[in-house]
Order: structure tokens, then sequence, then C-alpha cells
DNA sequence: ATGGTATATTCTATGTATCGAATATTGTTA
DNA sequence: TAACAATATTCGATACATAGAATATACCAT
């Protein structure tokens, strides 16, 4: 049981390892919006939006209704946006460590190309 | 900024999505230990301890402080922590949905062998 | 120096995640 | 019904993650 509830969790926070993900979540912080607007306002391909809205969904952090033609997505619990608000108060509290490391990784990825 | 920010985000959840590392988190949750008790806590190999360790480690997630032939690890910032007993508070809303989940996984698991 | 213990790293095989392109599905409107 | 709009799914290529086996490193004791 303790194991599973490890899967458990783990499973979220897979679900939550992605940059474009966080963006969906973070986007609905103050209320729903439609997988079109959510498109828009990322500025990314709608078969790529699908598959991260797909994982979301799939983990239960998101939830969606049906409207028409449209569908609207929502955080299903705002405990994982506290979770992320933490993780913004981690940032504050390690700004030069973490900047630095971002920097290395930008530069590492500026490398790969 | 916010790109990068989100990629920081990202990246500390992907550090997490693991039930070893979950667990590793957990052990540590009351003080340091070394690498060794880990091992013998987890029941788990010790190339892939140290593997999980150097994730941890490279996310910032512990820190670790050498002590003559071993090396003690602790959580960095109970920040950390404080995000895993959110989870909990999570799947305690959620225990209904996420046994029957947890159920499905382990069925997929066993089929899959 | 030699051997032993604790930990880390490298290698290799396998599995999982990601992207964009193409296609499918569902609902709406003419 | 046909055409369109919004969203989802499938596919194929590439990248990343994981486990275990083997090997390396660092420190201690003799």
């Amino acid at each position: 049981m303790q194991d599973l509830l490890r899967r458990f969790k783990a499973d979220l926070f897979q679900a939550l390892a992605h940059p474009t993900r966080i963006a969906i979540v973070e986007q609905l912080r103050d209320g729903e919006l439609s997988a079109g607007a959510l498109i828009e306002r990322l500025g990314i391909e709608q078969a790529n939006a699908s598959q991260h809205l797909a994982v979301l969904r799939a983990k239960n952090v998101l939830t969606n209704r049906k409207v028409g033609n449209q569908v609207f997505y929502s955080v299903r619990d705002r405990l994982i946006i506290q979770v992320l608000d933490i993780m913004r108060q981690y940032f504050h509290a390690h700004m030069n460590e973490i900047v630095a490391t971002l920097k290395a990784i930008d530069k590492a990825d500026k490398a790969r190309r």
C-alpha cells in the first residue's frame, strides 16, 4: 500500500514534469478555459496541446466539460495550484543557484543544436 | 524568464517523479541518513540507489556531506517535504478514485508480466 | 603498500515520453 | 447531407529514463 501510494505520487509528479503542462495548469489558475484558448495563449501545436491535455486528464489533474463544439478545462483541485505556489517560494528561496543552473541548462541546450 | 522558471519547476517535478526517489525523500524527512542506511531501508540495489541519489543531488533536492567512508544525505529545503505533505492531503481528498486508479495500474502491471 | 568497505560512475539493453504530420471524431451550420 | 470548426487519436522518428552488471574511486585499517 505504502508502495502503491508512492507510485501514485510519482505518477502525479510525472504528470507535472513538463514545462508545457505546467504552463497549462498555470493558465487555468483563475478558472476554466477552452482547449482553443489554451492553444492560443501558449502558442503551441494543436496536436501537441491535445496530447498534454490528455496526460493531465488521465492523471486527474484537470477535468473537462464539453459545451457544443468546445471543451473547457479546469484544474480539479486547488491543492495542485498550491503545490505550484510552493515551488515558486522554493524558487525564490534559491534564486541564485537556480539561475546559475538554468543558465547552464540553456547553454547546454544551445550547444546541442 | 517565465519560460525558464517553468522549465525549472518541470525539472524539479521530474526529479520527484519516481517511486524510489519519493521513498528516499520520505526516509530523510526526519533528518540525514547515510547512503548505506537508505539502501538498507529501501531494500534496493546499491548502484540503483546511487543513481537515484545522483538525480536528487543534481536537482538540488538533496545535499550530502562526507564523513570518512560514508556519505550522509539530507533534504535541502523543507519546502520539498511540504510539497509531499500536500500530495498526501491530495491523496486523502481523492481516496476513492485513486484507489480505483491504483488497482487499474496494478492490474495492467500484472497483465504485462 | 594491500585489502576492505562505502559509494559513484559507466555501459548496455529496454522501456517510456515527446514531437509533428496525418487522420479521426464530434458537433454545428448551411 | 455536406462542409466546416474544434478537439482527439494514431503513427513514426528521436530523445530520455531506468535497471542491473561491471568497474572505478575514495577512504580507512593493517
